[in-house]
DNA sequence: CGTCGGTCGTAC
DNA sequence: GACGTACGACCGACGT
């Protein structure tokens, strides 16, 4: 039969090695979990792999031990410990404990004593013994039933790998190290002595006191011989210095170290803490629904019952069940409610029939619903609530008495992160592992619309999204109140919801005429081309792989490689590396203009009949509030935000975007909002007084940086000073403004200096926003949207330049998504006030289109221009310049 | 057959 | 390495 297996950790040594092996890695408020997360992932390889029936691990004590009585330089050497691994130990010792494993320290004694007392009383008890550290000291440990595991390298040490790797026995390690000595531990042992000298002169006489009683042998050698006779008192010392002592008084029974299931509970909400989010995925305990209310209102008396209390209670949660993750494609199946922790309703109003439950008739529940929807004194919350409001609009309802939404809170409260959905948000705040939405409908091939779901499987799904959704409401609008969001909540993105609905709801015509003539031009010209690709290339090959793009290039027709691509380090084909090559052979060029040829109509002209509406030939983007790091919209299904407009066969798709039969585009766009924003903040004297005397600003940098009168400002200065200015907001470096102009770095470097010397409140908003955000670790805009820079003080150079540009970065971008947002809803109130017709269509960063009756347009014109302009006060006026036209092309 | 990382290109 | 923020098409490696 097989011996019960004992596995011994060194806790102390993977504390040091975790700490070290890994750098940087800390929670979001700075605190460090190096060593944590290295240490975990140890002990659960450890579990994992070995599955140990009895495990316990060691650590030091801090205080002198006995090898200190013996030599009072024993560690001498050894600076104190870190601070940033010490406040980890605790940390470390929770996790060891909530996965069930026992921990043994004892004062005066080094865990490495313990290991080799509990290695002794294990095999005598009958146990095979695994220690498991990377320390090669307790190499002397190692027996027949006793070996030496090191999980990091995964490497396993027994007798056999002993005498291969020195050629002694174990205990003749003890000898070996005491005339090796050991530097780290300040053990002196014999000068000129290694570990390999002292090998084989182990292997030769077996032990210390053989060799000095043969000493004479070694004659011959005269520094070896000498060094020897000298030292003997430090050979001996550090021998006994690097015993392992195996008989330190210990009574625990080794049944104590026998292993129970971690407490899963209790370690995912460590690794919460400690943000190791996989981990807390992974440890996360099943959803426990005896304690949760789910209830299936079917009967309409129950519904009204239920919409009573609605009306009572403070605030509620709602959620709606669709046939489409699209909303404006979904139709309604199911909606659920909840008020209060751990209970929730669901309405099936859309199921497939399964004569499971009678289904009550939709119309009657949403007449029900309606007035209860549509009042907005009754306050609702709800998660990523503008899908619902489209929904519910569709269905007849405009939703009133929005407060909060947790997906924006979970975003604002944290912007740079991804994933903002209610399994994230229930999972960090509650390690609570939500039923998912492919768990009932499966995915793939496979996957089926919530109508075909069961009712008895989308009463506790749905009413689970509804109650965390109130949970995470309370918790989350506490934090931000606590965090100083609660205005730009409450008066931006909230209000914000509903504007954004009807702009996707409301959707922008294009021209499928127009279109279709496009994709057929542009077809023609590249089936040309990648007949012409080919025959220069000799072969026909996939154009659109840029790897096979780069054998031709470089390797087929010997071009000069000019530079690699970031991760893979393969040939770059680039549109800066075809043009260069353009100048030595006809194929770049041809490429260039068929990926050009390419992108617009695979990416823009194909891609935007595919996903209008047959009906309307309207295009119905997302607005996504809760993507970008800086506070911007973005858009997507289709993006609408990246449009081309600057080369002629871009503005051919922009003007296939046309406004409906009577109306017009407006174009409303902030001029050069973020230079102004950037002049407001750096309080920059000249920025400030060139926006005043509405001066072209890229002229007064020319003028500034290459100290010339305006009258010498040519087109080819102010387009390198538009570059410069481009390249402050973004903390550019002279290297990438050398590139941008195709100048010397040194030449940059000179226009950068120059510019920082004329914008003198510039350079101080730059280096003062940084100080700052060094000491509290994050920025903010000027309505006080927050983004955590907490790599700013990494030691790793590249690490912190790049939190230094973010951190200018996200201010300046930011405060002007803060501004574009805030005139979005003001235009909204300002058309319902003056009860125009007109509509917001799209926001483009800096830019709102509208689409306008005819006879409108002056209106609406003035309307935004004002409305625009006021809507804050800052060092420099906001300038609005507003165009029209019957396409997108021509109101710009 | 789906996922995912990489490269490239479009916008502000 | 080197200039910020996005979305998405396509390729190709990889896993099922």
């Amino acid at each position: 039969m097989d011996k019960k297996e004992i596995y011994l950790i060194d806790g102390s040594a993977y504390l040091h090695r975790a700490f070290h092996a890994i750098k940087n890695l800390s929670t979001s408020t700075g605190h460090p979990t190096n060593a944590t997360f290295g240490f975990t992932r140890i002990l659960l390889k450890l579990l994992k792999e070995k599955q140990p029936e009895f495990a316990v691990v060691f650590f030091d004590v801090k205080g002198p031990t006995f090898r200190h009585k013996m030599y009072k330089e024993y560690k001498a050497n050894r600076p104190p410990m870190e601070e940033s691994m010490a406040v980890q130990i605790p940390d470390i010792k929770k996790v060891v404990n909530a996965l069930n494993i026992t921990i043994v320290e004892k004062q005066g004694f080094e865990a490495d004593d313990l290991v080799g007392t509990y290695a002794r009383l294990a095999q005598e008890q009958g146990f095979k013994v695994v220690m498991v550290t990377g320390d090669k000291d307790f190499i002397q440990l190692i027996t027949e039933d006793c070996l030496l595991w090191d999980p990091m390298k995964d490497k396993e040490i027994d007798i056999a790998q002993v005498k291969k790797d020195f050629d002694i026995s174990p205990l003749e390690f003890i000898d070996m190290l005491g005339l090796a000595g050991d530097k780290s531990d300040n053990i002196p042992g014999v000068p000129g002595i290694g570990l390999k000298i002292a090998s084989s002169l182990i292997a030769q006489y077996k032990s210390i006191e053989n060799i000095y009683t043969n000493i004479e042998d070694l004659k011959k050698k005269k520094k070896l011989y000498e060094n020897l006779l000298e030292n003997k008192e430090n050979a001996l010392l550090s021998k006994d210095l690097a015993t392992i002592d195996r008989f330190v008084e210990e009574e625990i029974s080794l049944d104590a170290f026998k292993i129970v299931n971690p407490d899963k509970e209790k370690a995912s909400a460590l690794f919460r803490e400690y943000e190791f989010k996989t981990l807390a995925m992974e440890y996360a305990g099943a959803q426990d629904l005896s304690k949760k209310e789910y209830k299936l209102l079917t009967k309409l008396k129950d519904i009204e019952n239920y919409v009573k209390d609605l009306e009572k209670c403070d605030v509620f949660a709602l959620d709606t069940e669709t046939t489409s993750k699209t909303p404006m494609l979904a139709e309604l199946v199911g909606l659920s409610f909840s008020y209060k922790k751990d209970q929730a309703v669901y309405i099936p109003v859309g199921h497939i029939d399964s004569g499971e439950f009678e289904q009550p008739d939709k119309n009657r529940v949403l007449q029900i619903l309606k007035p209860l929807l549509q009042n907005p004194e009754i306050k609702k919350v709800g998660q990523n609530i503008k899908y619902d409001y489209i929904v519910l609009a569709k269905c007849g309802i405009k939703l009133e008495g929005i407060v909060f939404d947790t997906m924006i809170g979970s975003y604002l409260l944290n912007p740079s992160t991804r994933g903002h959905s209610l399994d994230q948000i229930a999972m960090t705040l509650f390690g609570h592992k939500t039923i998912s939405y492919e768990e009932i409908t499966g995915k793939g091939k496979n996957q089926i619309g919530f109508e075909e779901v069961a009712i008895s499987e989308a009463v506790n799904y749905a009413s689970e999204d509804a109650d965390i959704t109130f949970m995470a409401y309370e918790k989350l609008l506490q934090d931000i109140k606590d965090f100083n969001l609660y205005d730009l909540m409450t008066k931006i993105e909230i209000p914000l919801v509903p504007v954004l609905a009807a702009m996707e709801m409301e959707g922008i015509k294009i021209d499928r005429e127009q279109l279709n003539t496009l994709s057929k031009v542009f077809k023609q010209e590249i089936d040309i081309l990648e007949q012409e690709i080919y025959s220069l290339s000799g072969q026909i090959f996939n154009i659109n792989s840029s790897q096979q793009l780069g054998e031709i290039l470089f390797e087929k027709l010997n071009l000069p490689v000019i530079k690699k691509t970031k991760k893979t380090k393969g040939y770059s084909t680039d549109v800066e590396v075809l043009t260069a090559l353009s100048q030595k052979h006809e194929l770049p060029a041809k490429v260039l203009r068929y990926r050009t040829l390419g992108k617009l109509k695979t990416t823009y002209v194909d891609a935007l009949s595919k996903i209008a509406n047959p009906e309307t030939d309207r295009v119905h983007t997302s607005f996504n509030q809760t993507i970008t790091a800086t506070g911007r919209l973005s858009s997507s299904n289709p993006n609408l935000q990246n449009i081309p407009i600057r080369t002629e066969e871009g503005k051919k798709i922009r003007e296939a975007f046309i406004p409906k039969q009577g109306f017009s585009f407006v174009s409303a766009d902030y001029s050069q909002i973020e230079l102004r924003i950037l002049a407001h903040c750096a309080n920059d004297e000249i920025l400030i007084k060139a926006f005043q005397n509405n001066e072209d600003i890229h002229t007064r940098t020319a003028m500034e940086v290459f100290d010339v009168i305006s009258e010498f400002v040519t087109n080819d200065l102010r387009s390198q000073a538009k570059a410069i200015n481009f390249g402050i907001v973004y903390g550019m470096s002279a290297y990438g403004l050398s590139k941008e102009l195709d100048i010397s770095r040194k030449m940059a470097q000179n226009y950068i200096d120059n510019y920082f010397a004329r914008y003198a409140g510039v350079k101080r908003f730059i280096d003062s926003t940084i100080k700052e955000a060094e000491k509290n670790l994050e920025v903010e805009t000027l309505l006080g949207r927050k983004r955590k820079v907490s790599e700013i003080n990494s030691s790793n150079i590249n690490v912190k330049k790049f939190a230094q540009r973010v951190a200018i970065n996200m201010p300046i971008q930011g405060s002007a998504a803060d501004l574009i947002k805030l005139a979005m809803i003001e235009m909204s109130k300002a058309i319902s006030s003056n009860n125009l017709k007109s509509k917001i269509l799209l926001s483009v960063h800096d830019e709102i289109i509208f689409e306008v009756p005819a006879n409108e347009e002056e209106a609406l014109t003035k309307l935004a221009k004002h409305v625009m302009e006021n809507l804050f006060s800052l060092k420099v006026p906001l300038v609005v310049n507003i165009g029209s036209g019957n396409n997108w092309a021509q109101a710009h």
